[in-house]
DNA sequence: TTGAAAGCGCTAACAG
DNA sequence: CTGTTAGCGCTTTCAA
C-alpha cells in the first residue's frame, strides 16, 4: 500500500516521462494527456474538467485542476481550434498602427472582446487597400472567429474570399449601401455638410479644406462642397471659395502647419480651415500662433476626431465628435452574438456624430 | 478515352464533393486534399508544391497552383502550425493601445516581421502588470514563435512559464541585469541623469518632475534626483528643489495642464518642468501659454519621446529622443534569427538616447 | 521527384 | 458523470 502522508497524492503520481516516440526538438511539452494521466482520468474527462467543469463531478474537477497546475499545463489552442473550428481570435484590419485615429475604437473593441475570452490580432492594410488580398489569405488561414475592418472591403476578389470563408465580418467607420455582412459607422458625407453649415452660419466664406485622399475624406469633402453650393445658392450675391489642400495619411501636426503656411504663401484669402483630423488642426493652430494670427477672430479652425488634446489647445478646439468607443463596442457585441450563433439585433448601426463647440471656431 | 478540348484538363477533373463523413456546420471547406485531388497528385506533393516548390517538378507545381486558385484554396495555418510547431505568429505585449508611446516601435516591429512572413498579435497587459500571468496562458496557448514584451517580465511565475514554454522572448525599452532571454532597450536612469544635467547646466534650480508610477518613470526619477544631489553637492551654497508630481498612465495633455496649474496653485517656485512624455509637455506648454508664462525664459519645459508634435509646438520642444524604431527593428531581427535557429549576434542591445535640443528648454 | 503512413493535441460524437 | 473512438488539416518520417 503506498504511503499516504499529509501532502496527499502529490508524491505518488506516476512521473511525467517524455514519450519515447517524439525525438524532435522539445515541443511545448506538457499535454492534456499528461494531465489526465497524473489525475488518473481519461483525456476527454480532463478536457471537460478544464473547459466545461459543470458537467464533471467536483472531485474530478479538483483532481484535474491540481494535476494541471502541478505539471504546468498550458492548453494548445491550435489543436483545440483545429478540432472545434473556433479559434477565439478576432482580426482587426487597420490602415496603420502609429498615428492611427482608430486606436480608441480598437482599444474599446479589444477590451470588450478580451472580456468575452477573445484575443485580437492586428493586420495592417495601408490606406490604399493595396495588398488587401494578400493579407487576407494569411488572415483567413488562421481561421479567426471574426474580422473587423477599418473602412469597407472594396475589392470584389476580397469580398468573395471573405464570403467563401464564411467568417463574420464587421465593416466600420463608414456607411455602405451594400455592407458585406455587419456594419457600424456613420455618414462622412453628413459630417462634411455639418462642418460646412457650421462655418457658413458663423459668417465664414473663404475656406481651406485639408484632407487626405481616402474614401472617408473624399466623402466629407463632397458633403462640404454640396452644402456650401446650396448655401451660396440661397444667397446668390455672396462670394465664397473653397481651396482643397491634400495631405498624406495618417495626417500630422507637421502637415497642419504646412497647410496654413502654404495657403498664406499662395496669397489666398482664408477665414476658416476645415481639417480632417485634430492633429492637423493642432498644427494649424500652432502655425497661426507662430504668425500672430488670432484664432478664431481672424481665422476659424475646425478639427475632426475630438481626441484627447482638443479641449486643451489654446484656444480650445472646436471639432467633430465621433463615438469611436461606441464603434468598438458595437462591433464587439455584434461579432460575439454572431459567433455564439445568434443574430445580432441590428446588422447595421449608425453611431452618428456631433460638433463639439469650443473656441477655435 | 476522355474528351480533351482546348480548355485542357479543367473539364475532366473529379468534382469537388463535400466528404460524406463531416456533416457538421460547413467548416472552411476547401482543403489541401481537394487541391491534390483536382491536381491529380498526392496530398503531400500538393503541400510541397505550395510551400517548397524547389523540390517538386515545375509541371507539378504549375498543376497544383492552378488547382489551388481554381477552387479557392486557403491553407489552414492552424493545422500546419500544430504539426510543424511553427505558427509564424509573434505576440507583442503592451500596457495599453490607445495613447501608447510604444506604437512607433510596434509599427516598425510589425512591418519588419510582416516582411519575413510573420504576423503580430497584440496583448494588453496594463501598466501594473497585474494580469500578466492570466494573459500569458492564452498567449502561450497559441504557440507563438516569439514574444516581445514592453518592459520586463517581472513576476517569477510568469518568467518560469515562459522559460518552460521555450518561446523566444525579447524584453524591450529597459535594461536589465537579468534578462529573461533577449533584450533591447536603454537606461532610464541615465535619461534621468541627462535631463537633470541639462537643466542644471542652464541654470535652473527649482524643478517639477512629472512622472508615472511605472518602473521606467521611477528609474528616470532616481537618476534625476541623484544627478541633482551630486551637482548641488559640488556647489554647496546653491539651494535647489525637486517637486515630484505623479500622473496616471498613459500620460495626457490634460495631465500636463494640471501639473503646471497644481504646482502654481501650491505657490511653488518653479523654473523648470521635466515631463515623462511629450503629451505631458504639450499640456504644460499650453497651460503656460494660457497663463502668459513665457517659455523658456520664465519656465523651461523638457519632454520625453520626441514624438511627431515636438518640433512643431510653439516654442518648439526640447525633448529626449529615443530610438523607438530601432527598438522595433532590433527586436524583429533578434527574434527572426532565433526562430530560424541561429544565435543573434547580440542578446542584449542598448539603443541609447539623446537630448534633442529645441527652444522650450 | 513522389508517395504512404502516422500523428501533432485536442474535442465532437456516441456510447456506457 | 465518464470513457472510447475517430479525425480536424496538415507536415514529418520513412520508403520508393
Amino acid at each position: 500500500m503506498p504511503v499516504k502522508d499529509s501532502a496527499g497524492f502529490r508524491r505518488n503520481d506516476p512521473p511525467i516521462e517524455t514519450q519515447g516516440t517524439s525525438r524532435r526538438r522539445a515541443p511545448s511539452g506538457v499535454t492534456l494527456n499528461d494531465v489526465a494521466r497524473v489525475a488518473g482520468v481519461s483525456t476527454i474527462t480532463a478536457s471537460r474538467a478544464l473547459n466545461n467543469p459543470t458537467i464533471v463531478s467536483d472531485t474530478t474537477v479538483e483532481k484535474v485542476r491540481a494535476a494541471a497546475s502541478q505539471i504546468g499545463y498550458v492548453p494548445n489552442l491550435l489543436a483545440g481550434s483545429l478540432k472545434s473550428n473556433r479559434s477565439r481570435l478576432v482580426v482587426v484590419l487597420v490602415p496603420t498602427i502609429a498615428g492611427s485615429p482608430f486606436l480608441r475604437a480598437i482599444q474599446a473593441l479589444t477590451d470588450a472582446l478580451a472580456r468575452a475570452g477573445y484575443q485580437v490580432m492586428m493586420g495592417q492594410i495601408g490606406y490604399d487597400n493595396s495588398h488587401e488580398e494578400a493579407l487576407l489569405d494569411a488572415i483567413i488561414g488562421r481561421r479567426p472567429d471574426g474580422i473587423v475592418v477599418t473602412g469597407l472591403i472594396t475589392s470584389e476578389a476580397a469580398r468573395r474570399k471573405l464570403m467563401m470563408a464564411g467568417i463574420p465580418v464587421v465593416e466600420t467607420w463608414q456607411m455602405s449601401a451594400e455592407p458585406l455582412d455587419m456594419l457600424v459607422g456613420f455618414s462622412h458625407y453628413k459630417v462634411g455638410e455639418a462642418m460646412a453649415a457650421y462655418l457658413w452660419e458663423r459668417g465664414h466664406r473663404h475656406y481651406v479644406v485639408a484632407t487626405g485622399r481616402d474614401v472617408r475624406g473624399q466623402q466629407r469633402l463632397q458633403g462640404f462642397r454640396d452644402k456650401l453650393a446650396a448655401a451660396a445658392g440661397n444667397e446668390g450675391q455672396t462670394s465664397s471659395s473653397i481651396y482643397e489642400s491634400y495631405v498624406s495619411l495618417p495626417s500630422t501636426v507637421a502637415a497642419g502647419r504646412q497647410v496654413l503656411s502654404d495657403a498664406l504663401g499662395q496669397g489666398l484669402h482664408v477665414d476658416a480651415i476645415c481639417c480632417c483630423s485634430d492633429a492637423l488642426a493642432v498644427g494649424v493652430l500652432y502655425e497661426a500662433q507662430a504668425r500672430g494670427i488670432v484664432v478664431p477672430d481672424e481665422l476659424a479652425v475646425l478639427g475632426y476626431g475630438d481626441t484627447e488634446i482638443a479641449p486643451h489647445t489654446v484656444p480650445t478646439m472646436t471639432t467633430v465628435r465621433v463615438d469611436d468607443v461606441g464603434i468598438g463596442l458595437h462591433a464587439a457585441r455584434m461579432l460575439i452574438a454572431r459567433v455564439e450563433g445568434q443574430t445580432p439585433e441590428q446588422m447595421v448601426v449608425d453611431v452618428g456624430f456631433s460638433i463639439q463647440q469650443r473656441h477655435s471656431a
